[in-house]
DNA sequence: CCGGGCATTGGACGTTTGTCCAAGTTGATC
DNA sequence: GATCAACTTGGACAAACGTCCAATGCCCGG
């Protein structure tokens, strides 16, 4: 009889909750296996949450809110191009390399998020769901300018959200064709759209 | 006792499941709730399919050869506009205003490409899952270049599927945040992309 | 007009689902 | 060392699930 604080228990149950849905998808992330997953009694689960559509949300929002903020940084690191294009190229190029090599993550988190953008589609207005992945994202953008000696013609939150989106449809179309080298030539060519709305500092 | 032949009958159940997932989402679209739509006893389903999951195998292919290729033929008529860049913005203006008027339709879509998807995760090369939609929307791009007396420069095969990634892209980005004014200026940002990749004829 | 095969259907089957609860255990506080 | 609240847990519950089948009805080729 293991005893855990109550916001630790959560924790664990919202990564057992992940890697279920990587695994089996969310039609398959019911109560008993995200308790077998986390190694726990099922009356845990009702204990640490109201029900499993609580511990869903729980799961959707974390990963928004950590899981994939850690992955968009990862973007950026390694290669110090001093060319922008370069630079978007390269961080592209690196997240269809990271859709490649765990599909059912990123297919997890696409399940997750529709999931909960449905319980909320004839409802109050959007909390700030995809908030932080903006705003990591545009401080990359930013710092990628910055590193290349060029400015942005556009607010870097905008392109933040077009970046978003982009990655976003990078990845349901390749899980549509499973097409690597047409999933790379699209992520380049965004990263040349988006070097288009930069002028030299 | 209504007589219907097995290829109708398969047609009324696929169009009974895509109006079940549009309202009650893919966890919602069970036999007998789809039968039920469907206006049938529940032991037809089991007769014009193997299973449940045949069916809804069988709607993802129908939204991928019909009903997605419908809109995306739609998103181009009416507007005569000689300019390449405003025809492009129309048409994903557009696209953006249909998302708008039917989230759960568009929504339904993803589900059932993301579902179908899992299926054949470490599976065979992909069939032509997206394939019709790349041609449509290929003829579209090929149509508007030509409407406005300019040539692309790149094959419009490979174009085609990068419109197709971006308005995937779209859609889940709005689901997230609801946000019309940045979906546009998402849409438009692509498209003015989109037209830099083109020359005079 | 009648027989044989296909189509239809309601009900039953065993599983699995989410949720709940009462009994038991632990560890800090007085 | 007694007390009490917080935590744990196994089992029970009804409801919903997918699948199957025997019985019935219909239509058409002969």
């Amino acid at each position: 009889m293991a005893r855990i604080p109550l916001e630790e228990r959560r924790r664990l149950l919202i990564a057992a909750t992940l890697t279920v849905i990587e695994r089996d998808g969310i039609a398959g992330a019911t109560a008993r296996r995200i308790v077998q997953q986390a190694d726990m009694p099922l009356g845990a689960l009702h204990y640490a949450f109201e029900n499993v559509e609580d511990l869903l949300a729980a799961a959707a929002d974390a990963v928004t809110d950590n899981e994939r903020l850690a992955a968009e940084r990862g973007l950026a690191e390694g290669g110090a191009a001093p060319d922008l294009t370069d630079l978007l190229v390269a961080g592209m190029e690196r997240y269809v390399d990271l859709l490649k090599a765990r599909p059912g993550h990123e297919l997890a988190f696409l399940e997750l998020m529709l999931h909960s953008s449905r319980a909320r589609l004839d409802a109050p207005p959007a909390p700030g769901r995809y908030e932080a992945s903006y705003e990591v994202v545009a401080a990359l953008l930013a710092q990628a300018a910055d590193a290349a000696g060029a400015a942005w013609t556009r607010p870097v939150r905008e392109l933040a959200r077009h970046t978003v989106s982009t990655l976003d449809g990078i990845t349901t179309t390749w899980l549509a064709d499973h097409d690597d080298a047409a999933a790379l030539a699209t992520a380049r060519f965004h990263a040349h759209a988006l070097t288009a709305l930069t002028t030299p500092a």
